[in-house]
DNA sequence: ATAAAAAGTGTGTGCGTACACGAAAATCTG
DNA sequence: CAGATTTTCGTGTACGCACACACTTTTTAT
């Protein structure tokens, strides 16, 4: 491999020479600089990133903001988990973290929050825009004070940001509907769950939904109806029980029950044991509650969409725009992954790896 | 971030005493071990991997033995891009990869490549155990020389590999199987093609197989019969085409067809407009061609096992194992994945990136 | 006291980065 | 046009951090 220092050495001038053509510092007059550049060219000259990364002291800090986990709602530790995997790897090219997170039901939470990281002064912003007019806000400011942003998870369309990543929301409902189609028969019917407290979130659940009627309108042979069940608050599970009960006795042709969020499993164990021989259920996303489930054949079907890598790749990307000056594609589409019972466990290795990674260090 | 020098100005002693005990190279007295060990665990201290790899030197070589692709056999492109991929990523760390291939309908060119490996004394190997008794032989002579490898692909027990990357092939038949049941009704049939010249690539074929079967039989609620066909030469699509056609004209019940190899492209191609209305066809990998004919419904569903990242993770584990003596698990199964058409698009970004990369280089 | 083994030190190396500084050329001043 | 000043071009080198080998000092055995 052809060092600086062979570089210079071929060229006739020192090594800083060479280091200040490649990186167009300037201050090297055209005739060197083009001796030099052919040579480089000609020997297809490539930086050792690892020498390259030890010189460089230069830090970076990247803020991220991203929804609170807990007990009830566990979906966002995964891409959190990813983000820390993805420092683990980055920390050492002077990459840090920042992270941040917010009431994912709560507006101000999010804005204040977002405060906070301003304040920082980091060099990009990682975040998940839960809320449209909020983030319009936050989205502007960011873009007044020049800070690169880029969506996590939800995409939302007409701002600046360098990047998305994550699902196409509209295309998993779509995904979700040609697997409710193949799990029914002629004349069964299915229902949408809708729960208020996910209006928040409402662009996916939104699209997942349009995407899942377009499929069961256009592409289903069996032409199967699909209702809309409303559910106030998904902790109170009684309620959601006696709703949902109740529907089915009335319905009895409804043989498949589409949930268009994380919280599947909030209605699958909900449900007894006659229904679930009676009715499929398919879901989003591989929450520990959801695998739960799955498992015991409460849930037929989840659409995945690897969000642990989500949250690794977000870092991986910034860290590349940031190091290397690397633009990133607009769009970094996830996987939108099937998962059934068979497969589950060959799901998502990343991620469980670097729990167990973590779990021998504490 | 405290580093070596921080530590031995703490303990007072030289740098090098401290990488001695980091390394456990000894030559240190147990009582400096120890004042050096308990100030490196109450800082948590880590290594700078980045430094790290620029100081050591040590180059190493890893070989690989991969079936060759053409415009007929396609498949193995990709893992073999992934191996590239991940070549680019760890070469600064004196990793060097010396490709070997070989003919998979050839035992010989199996044996004499390997032959070549052997004289190049690589410190490790990444070899597609195609052949079962002649990998015995390889493994043998790998044993007694003491150079470790890893089986790619295709996993073969009893023996002494360090390490597996693949799909669990049993499983994969098995989640077919479940999906064969999804797309056929009450009284459908279905028919397993099976190909002579793939009888070299025995073992995951046969599992394949064993798993569809298995699940059919087990739980398929239809209660689905499956039959056999024989196809002597997949290259000879007339032949092909004229069996085929002739065994659906005779089994009107068939609505199903399933290819347990990668080359399910070959069987959908030679079926006529009006046969691809009544069956549905399954198969494995995300090839070109099979894409082609997914994109044009001629395929129902691949399985597939993102054989890019087999390639790119073979790579990266036995990095690890020789730079950081990390010893992987002895199995990494990659992830069962169900590819229709709707999520199609969607899939193996990373190999896709790594293609237009490239492109972008040429 | 001397040899031998053990323990510990000092430093050149890998490669790119960036800054301080030197040299040469170009421009300006009177 | 001599001399001063600025600009342009280029050099030299300390630094980042771990590694490993040659070397010196200390301890132990004889």
């Amino acid at each position: 491999m052809l060092t600086i220092k062979d570089v210079a050495k071929q060229a006739n001038v020192s090594e800083g020479t060479v280091d200040r053509v490649i990186h167009n510092r300037g201050g090297v007059s055209k005739k060197t600089e083009q001796k030099i550049l052919r040579i480089l060219q000609e020997n297809n000259f490539k930086l050792n990133p690892i020498a390259s990364a030890l010189a460089l002291k230069k830090k970076y800090v990247i803020a991220t903001l991203v929804p609170k986990f807990d007990r009830e709602n566990v979906f966002w530790e995964s891409p959190h988990m990813g983000i820390m995997k993805a420092l683990s790897e980055v920390e050492s090219y002077g990459i840090q973290i920042k992270d941040h997170s917010f009431d994912q039901f709560d507006t101000d939470s999010y804005l204040s929050e977002f405060e906070r990281i301003l304040k920082t002064r980091p060099d990009v912003v990682i975040l998940v825009p839960m809320f449209i007019e909020q983030t319009k806000e936050i989205a502007n400011r960011l873009d007044h004070e020049g800070i690169p942003y880029m969506f996590l998870n939800i995409d939302l369309e007409g701002l600046n940001n360098i990047c998305f990543i994550g699902q196409d929301s509209y295309m998993g409902g779509y995904v979700a509907g040609k697997l409710m189609c193949l799990s029914l028969g002629k004349g069964d019917g299915c229902v949408t769950v809708r729960t208020r407290s996910n209006i928040t979130n409402y662009h996916a659940i939104y699209k997942r939904m349009e995407g899942f009627n377009r499929y069961l309108e256009s592409s289903c042979e069996n032409k199967i109806v699909n209702l809309d069940l409303k559910v106030d608050n998904l902790n109170d599970t009684g309620t959601v029980k006696e709703t949902l009960e109740k529907f089915l006795i009335d319905n009895v042709h409804i043989k498949g029950i589409y949930v268009p969020s994380s919280r599947t499993s909030v209605i699958a164990e909900c449900l007894d044991v006659a229904f679930h021989k009676r009715v499929k259920i398919i879901g989003f996303d591989t929450t520990p509650q959801n695998i739960h489930c799955m498992e015991r054949d409460q849930i037929q079907f989840l659409i995945s969409q690897r969000s642990f890598n989500q949250g690794y790749e977000a870092v991986r990307t910034m860290s590349d725009y940031l190091i290397h000056r690397k633009t990133p594609v607009k769009r970094i589409y996830s996987p939108i992954q099937i998962i059934m019972k068979e497969n589950l466990a060959y799901n998502d290795r990343n991620k469980l790896s670097f729990q167990s990674e973590n779990a021998k260090v504490g």
